[in-house]
DNA sequence: TTGAAAGCGCTAACAT
DNA sequence: ATGTTAGCGCTTTCAA
């Protein structure tokens, strides 16, 4: 509170405060012997610059901000992990902010960051309200969308496309003999991700002449207890199905142990898939044939673009990142 | 980056900026037909009033900063996301930092954060250096540590007993017939909660005449395959210990997949438990014995202390949650 | 109830 | 190489 500002280290060091400022932003452009002199006061006083000032004058704040839709979610944690490892090496700090997958929310969560001076955002996915690119654009921001991924000029992205993988791992079922499927999808409102990966899953059946528009699908949101629920729901149906794809490995680990509990065996009685590849996947027994997502390269990636953009608005490479299905063990085949 | 200011809005609603500011900050001091039309002008522009500028007249950031030692651990996640709700609710924004378990570094961000104006603090555990306390107490910073908890009136906390309920645990193991027991410890250098825990398991057995002080700890740090590595190392001692107690989750759940793969029966052959209940805890097969940690509670503690705090600087109350011991599969007896 | 004006701590022209 | 100084956008006395 009675924090030691530019002013006093000027002082004391005997020099003005604008020598005092280049010492600490353009050590190079003062003389050796004032720098020493003037960092020693520094480390003294125990001085940290005032963000709200620098802001102010400098009218840049080395922040970049990203508004996630929980942080109670392992993929977005790794994979902003990875985003700050790679911002503090350029000595940007990250700021995060989740919108509990409320699309006002995340605007709200936008406007704090840009008020604080964020130089860029990262934000998840292409859903969100008009209002909030229209905010966005009117006010110039530089953002990149990650999570997902197309080939789309209007965005910077640095992602993957969730479609191609849902059709990927479809396909490997279908390839596995399992001509009856069921889906067990992550809440798609307001979610692309969700959105896409069912879309992906339909164009699969439906290139196999599998009728992917009548596919059963229950929506859950991302909890194991949710995802056991959605199993039951999609066993009261019949026939049932010898394959559930599920949007996430979540749900999919809750329907592995609820289909367990109810004595059938995986994947001789069902196969099911997830999505993601979280650490959990290996782990489960069986162990889940699923998505492989390179989240930690994303988050690297979408920091490194936004890194190059700041420096020039209009250098936007988005980034495609590549996926690929995992065969483990909850995937069998079906013989004829 | 061409944002409106108070002026801009000002202006255009024919009033005083000092009016603006009013009609934002302290909207009754201001007679509803002016406050209306500015309001008006202020959701016409999209005005978003700027931190630094703020800040730095006001000296109040309406910020709270956390610095956590990895986004990258379900259970850091987890409570902040409650931090972030409980300070949502108050019109407070989180910023996240993390240190990587390194000291220098926490230092660094908590510099980052403080300069940002952050009115307090929430810090993991109780290990951190000299220089980092004095910074603390000599600007006068409010913060409260989490994750830890100590009947010690000098710092203010909202956490749990690590010593204690590695001792409740280590009994529990103990009474089950268990006389030889070794342990897979989280790295304990600048980690209080790792050391308290093998801390906790050798008072544990000393207590039952076990000599405490020479049980096999292997040291191993977050995840799956240290913890498989650690096994082994484990067991190349003989004779092999019947019980293996670990200092987290995802380091039994390693220990758990070694196991299998070397064909030991759990808990047969050897006991296994864990610390953290993740969620991860109750899928692996067996499922994991472990320690239940309230981390959202904890979470949402720590955020309602700091608002406290913030109103009144000495009003600090610790608040010691309770953890339990959970029974599953992965602990078994030992048969006379 | 509202306005005028003085800073808050810092950076960046410009001057020396 | 260093100093002087004019703001950056906002809040907050103080006056009207």
């Amino acid at each position: 509170m009675s924090s030691p500002t530019l002013e006093d280290v000027a002082r004391r060091a005997g020099v003005s405060t604008a020598t005092v400022s280049r010492c600490l932003n353009t050590p190079d452009s003062v003389v050796p012997n004032t720098r020493d002199k003037v960092l020693r006061v520094v480390a003294e006083l125990g001085y940290t610059p005032h963000f709200g000032g620098r802001a102010l004058a400098s009218n840049r704040s080395n922040t970049i901000g990203a508004v996630i839709p929980t942080m109670d979610n392992a993929i977005f944690a790794t994979g902003l992990q990875a985003v700050q490892e790679t911002l503090a090496e350029a000595n940007v700090t990250l700021l995060v902010a989740s919108s509990c997958y409320d699309p006002e929310r995340e605007l709200e969560q936008i406007r704090a960051l840009v008020g604080r001076g964020a130089d860029g955002l990262i934000l998840i996915g292409i859903a969100r309200t008009q209002k909030t690119y229209d905010f966005l654009h009117r006010r110039q921001i530089t953002y990149v969308i990650a999570w997902n991924y197309r080939s789309d000029e209007k965005h910077c992205f640095a992602g993957f496309d969730n479609v191609e993988a849902a059709e990927r791992i479809t396909k490997q079922v279908i390839d596995y003999g399992h001509r009856n499927i069921a889906m067990i999808a992550g809440v798609t409102e307001y979610n692309d991700r969700a959105t896409d990966r069912v879309i992906g899953v339909r164009n699969a059946l439906n290139l196999a002449g599998l009728a992917g528009d009548q596919m059963q699908v229950v929506e859950a949101s991302y909890s194991l207890k949710k995802g056991e629920e959605a199993l039951d729901k999609i066993l009261q149906r019949s026939p049932q199905p010898t394959a559930i794809i599920c949007g996430n490995d979540v749900l999919a680990v809750g329907a592995i142990n609820k289909a367990k509990q109810l004595g059938m065996r995986i994947p001789e009685d069902v196969s099911i898939t997830g999505f993601d590849d979280i650490e959990l996947a290996a782990v489960v027994e069986p162990r889940l044939t699923t998505v492989h997502v390179p989240h930690k390269r994303m988050g690297k990636a979408a920091a490194r673009l936004l890194l190059a953009m700041r420096d020039d608005r209009k250098n936007c490479h988005s980034i495609k990142l590549e996926t690929h299905t995992v065969l483990r063990d909850s995937l069998g085949t079906i013989l004829k």
